[in-house]
DNA sequence: ATTAAATTTAACCATTTGGTTAATGCGAAG
DNA sequence: CTTCGCATTAACCAAATGGTTAAATTTAAT
């Protein structure tokens, strides 16, 4: 009869639960019995200390923004050189993915989902600016440093070989014949491959 | 009382209505309702030509995947030479996706939602084999044409920077301060600034 | 025109689901 | 020990939802 108590309390133990299985259903496809069933508490609890369905989910969402997205404008705005930037950024940015691998699938989708309002709750204070690192880039270009590319299509390149691989993969996995062992370790791969793949295709 | 009749029929307009509202909310999140609504029938009428939210879901998904993978099995079994291959492939999957910039979320999201079955679901027949591109990308890399590169990385990087734009627009419109007339000329651009892109970084 | 088959609809049904409530347990303060 | 407030639960509820059915309407064949 005595429970044994090394596990958390109840509103921690439900975030996790709610963080697990809306990850993985979405918002629409997650059932509040198998969140409360996952954190082996009665339903009434969830409303008990969130409201309802769509407040807990907004803070399972906020948290997962916030996961995502400091990180990257904390980054982009340090006054480094562009090539050590680049790989600042892919480096630190896939330590983040590889850990949380659900987070970017997760969040993508349901910002297309609920088209509106996001943007507050999402990013409360700092929303994630990238104009400064185009200028940056911009300015390289200029100044004769990397050949002229288009500071809207090298930072969207960035972004996509960083974040894509995650969102696709059980795609990737059959079409490339991997196994989760040699996706992790193309992973780990990637966070210096991707900054050498740009410098490359940038450098004079 | 005369009612129109430039519309197509029943089963039709339902597809269309299916394919409208489940790209938008996916699977669990679209009502058979909202579907009929959608079409302008009785929602009977589902049930009558489809026996059930999942079997139509099935169809559409069909559809979209059949729309998705198919071209690019062509493209990479071509006989071509590396660089012409990937100058084709970024084209033509762009446009694949600019006409239908809902399709990679959709199937990217069901899928991972999905872990069983959808394999035979998706690719009926040809399931899209990239070892032929790899093959091919390791050859050049030993014969000295390009730098040395991991091939699968390399074909991860074109598809993450076809893909992912579409995928990720709301964010990007925002991080990036676009409208859609801009998201939609950056898209274009893309059609050959990807390919320029890798190959500047891989070319000798 | 009559009949038979296919199509369409309104009403209905069973289940699921988010949410509520009233009672119970329980630990700390008095 | 009693009391009081927080935590927890089982039972319940109303709305939503996928699905069914039987009747009505249209279409096509004889």
């Amino acid at each position: 009869m005595v429970k044994v108590k090394k596990e958390a309390g109840a509103e921690q133990r439900i975030l996790e639960a709610a963080k697990k299985v809306f990850m993985q259903k979405g918002l629409a496809g997650a059932r509040m019995q198998d969140i409360a069933d996952e954190a082996g508490i009665n339903k009434a609890m969830l409303h008990y200390y969130f409201r309802s369905k769509d407040k807990l989910f907004e803070v399972i969402f906020k948290e997962a923004a916030s996961n995502l997205f400091p990180k990257m404008v904390a980054i982009i705005s340090e006054d480094i050189s562009l090539f050590d930037k680049i790989r600042k950024f892919t480096k630190e940015y896939l330590e983040i993915v590889i850990e949380n691998p659900y987070l970017p699938l997760f969040v993508l989708n349901e910002i297309n989902k609920q088209p509106v309002n996001f943007h507050a709750k999402m990013f409360g204070a700092k929303p994630p600016d990238f104009s400064l690192l185009v200028k940056q880039i911009d300015s390289e270009v200029k100044k004769g440093i990397i050949k002229p590319i288009s500071p809207v299509h090298l930072v969207m390149n960035m972004m996509s070989m960083c974040v894509f691989p995650f969102i696709s993969k059980p795609m990737l996995q059959i079409v490339m014949h991997m196994d989760d062992l040699q996706f992790r370790y193309l992973m780990e791969q990637r966070k210096t491959e991707i900054a050498n793949f740009i410098i490359d295709s940038i450098k004079k």
